[in-house]
DNA sequence: AGTGCGATTGACT
DNA sequence: GTCAATCGCACTA
C-alpha cells in the first residue's frame, strides 16, 4: 500500500492524508506531544466531521492511573494493539472517552484526546452537542466523542487507515505546546503528561493549567 | 451475585 | 464554587 491509498477527496476538495503508523513515535509521551495539531476524522452517513487535536493526555507504561495498570481485561485490550488503535471506554456512565494506543503491541498503555478545534461538518457537531457555541463543540473529552458520535463500535479500530474514525496529517504549522499536569488525576501531580495547543480557545481545563 | 467507583459533564447556589 | 446523574466493569466472596 502506497501513499496514494491514504489520499481521500475531503468534502470541500482538499485531500488528506491519513498518518502513518511506522511515522507515530512508539513512546506514549512522545506521541501525545505528536498528536497536537494533527485531524480527526469522523466519517458519518450524514457527512464528515473533523476537528484539529489541541489537547492530549499520556497513560504511559506502569501508570497507576492507567486503565491497563492491572493487565488486560476485556475493556481495555485495545489499549495492547500496535500503536494507533482506538481504545474507547464509557466513563461516570454517562461520557465516552477516546484513546489511541501506544508503545509495542502487548504492552498497555495511550493517549487520551482531550479537544479538538472544530475544522469540517460544525452543522453536525451543534445537532450531536445540542449546543451552538463553537469552542463548546469538543472542548473535553466527553464532549468530543459526543461532537463525533464516537461510542464502544468503534473500540479496537485502525486510526492510521481510513475508515469511520480516523487521524489525518496537520492542517497547517500549529504554534507553541505546552505541558500540565493531567486532568482529574488526585495522584501523580508531579509529571507534566498533559499536551495542549499554548493560547487555544478550543482547549479544556482550568485557567490556571492552561498558562 | 453483589458492590463500589470513575481519565466527566451540566445544572445549580 | 458544589453536586448529582448513570452504568459498565473490575474486584470481592
Amino acid at each position: 500500500m502506497g501513499r496514494a491509498d491514504a489520499l481521500i477527496p475531503g468534502p470541500r476538495g482538499n485531500d488528506r492524508l491519513s498518518l502513518v503508523r511506522s511515522e507515530l513515535p512508539i513512546d506514549t509521551t512522545a506521541l501525545a506531544r505528536y498528536l497536537i495539531g494533527k485531524v480527526l476524522v469522523r466519517e458519518l452517513p450524514e457527512g464528515v466531521v473533523s476537528g484539529r487535536i489541541v489537547e492530549t493526555e499520556a497513560y504511559i507504561i506502569g501508570d497507576a492511573a492507567g486503565h491497563a495498570y492491572r493487565g488486560m481485561t476485556p475493556r481495555n485490550r485495545s489499549l495492547f494493539l500496535e500503536p494507533g488503535h482506538a481504545y474507547v471506554y464509557l466513563a461516570y456512565g454517562i461520557s465516552r472517552m477516546l484513546n489511541v494506543s501506544s508503545e509495542m503491541p502487548g504492552i498497555g498503555a495511550g493517549v487520551l484526546i482531550r479537544a479538538l478545534e472544530p475544522l469540517e461538518g460544525t452543522p453536525i457537531m451543534r445537532l450531536n452537542r445540542g449546543t451552538e457555541r463553537l469552542c463548546d463543540l469538543a472542548r473535553g473529552p466527553g464532549r468530543l466523542t459526543a461532537a463525533l458520535r464516537v461510542d464502544r463500535c468503534l473500540d479496537g479500530i485502525d486510526l492510521c487507515r481510513e475508515g469511520p474514525l480516523w487521524l489525518g496529517r496537520d492542517d497547517h504549522r500549529s504554534g507553541e505546546i505546552a505541558q500540565s499536569i493531567r486532568i482529574g488525576i488526585s495522584h501523580d501531580t508531579h509529571r507534566l503528561l498533559r499536551f495542549y495547543l499554548q493560547g487555544s480557545l478550543f482547549v479544556s481545563g482550568p485557567r490556571s493549567l492552561n498558562r
